[in-house]
DNA sequence: TGTACATCAGTGAACGCGCGTTCACTGATGTAC
DNA sequence: TGTACATCAGTGAACGCGCGTTCACTGATGTAC
């Protein structure tokens, strides 16, 4: 068998990267090692020469996760060039977002477990929310103002808690109006044009 | 040993309510059968005159963990007489409800693992979701309107996702501007005074 | 009201399986000379 | 450029523990007479 170096980075980092989409799909606690292994081509016993232990694997698969969303959402937004803002949101709460959580924003599908983990968990997420709150009071009308990072507050929100829900509901009808509703909302409730203080 | 039968409707119930906190608390793998007897003050084996199963167990307490919620919020809103809107969204983004995941909404700490559940959980999920929707669009200025049950899809969502970052984030001041941020924008956000439709 | 008996909630030991972890081994890599 | 050797990624069997589940047993309950 090959066991070059770089040979030995690519397997590392398929791991990484097959347990990042599971964690997000199954939660943190089902993946088992003999699985993620064998999706990465190897045998579970020489997990042990990548990583110190399961749960040193699931921490860093979930930074992996998390470090993924805020940029990929960042290149949706720009595929709509006037209305960037319009642009992510409608991505974050489309049909495809919600029905694929393993490559999807991990502050939904790892909320639950960040609030139990310890701190380097919970610190990964915490970036991960800044990165998503600067990106969208970037996209606001008045980027700077402390309304823009208010409302980037509401809108991450209201995003993570609607596809978490969608994602939940038993039935697809309800599932859609919280996805598009949210988004209308969304989408109506900009900065507001600035009432007292101007440009 | 007493084991009469309002006794056993009591050890049942006792083991339900518990495994409904602690399946908000740590999730709905960690617990196990052992623990959650002791804690009802029996013993792992007399667990299956109760549950068919530890899967069993687990779908009725995420059910019970669900049913409580929205009767209990809407138990809060009316603590705040003129403003009930107003005194369920800072009830329910209260640091309170923040800190006692236990005992708080299922819709938060049950989010993710009923994405991954089977059609009865989803089902107890779905429901729980109508009524909180029911519940917010009750209070809106007009209550009965399209608008209050999408400003209702709105406050709920962005609810539920702010106390599913507040309780992820490492950082407690980030978790603190979270709750109030979302609760001044949502307290803000009534029904817009009627723009075409007169009352 | 008392006695005999069936029921069954609760006990605690034991079973067995899943799975994280360890370990002796293999053979290609890549370095030393 | 070739040869000897150390390294180490990857293998697969084995270990051991946690935990869900089973089971024989106990003794209070509560019903039959």
């Amino acid at each position: 068998m090959g066991h070059s170096q770089s040979e030995k980075a690519a397997s590392h980092d398929r791991v990484l990267r097959i347990a990042a989409r599971k964690i997000r799909e199954e939660g943190v606690s089902r993946p088992n090692i003999a699985e993620l292994m064998k999706e990465a081509g190897l045998t579970h016993g020489g997990f042990y020469k990548h990583f110190a232990s399961r749960d040193d694997l699931i921490v860093q698969a979930a930074a992996v996760a998390l470090a993924e969303g805020s940029a990929k959402m960042e290149k949706a937004a720009w595929k709509n060039k006037q209305e960037p803002r319009a642009g992510l949101i409608d991505s974050y709460l489309g049909k495809q977002h919600r029905d694929a959580p393993g490559t999807g924003c991990a502050l939904v599908s790892l909320g639950g477990a960040a609030g139990r983990a310890d701190a380097k968990f919970k610190s990964a997420y915490d970036h991960q929310v800044r990165a998503y709150l600067e990106l969208l009071a970037g996209l606001e009308d008045h980027p700077d103002s402390e309304e823009a990072r208010s409302n980037a507050t509401l809108t991450l929100s209201a995003m993570v808690g609607a596809i978490l829900m969608a994602r939940a509901v038993d039935d697809p009808e309800l599932s859609d109006e919280l996805l598009t509703t949210v988004a209308a909302q969304l989408n109506q409730h900009r900065s507001r044009p600035p009432a007292e203080q101007s440009e």
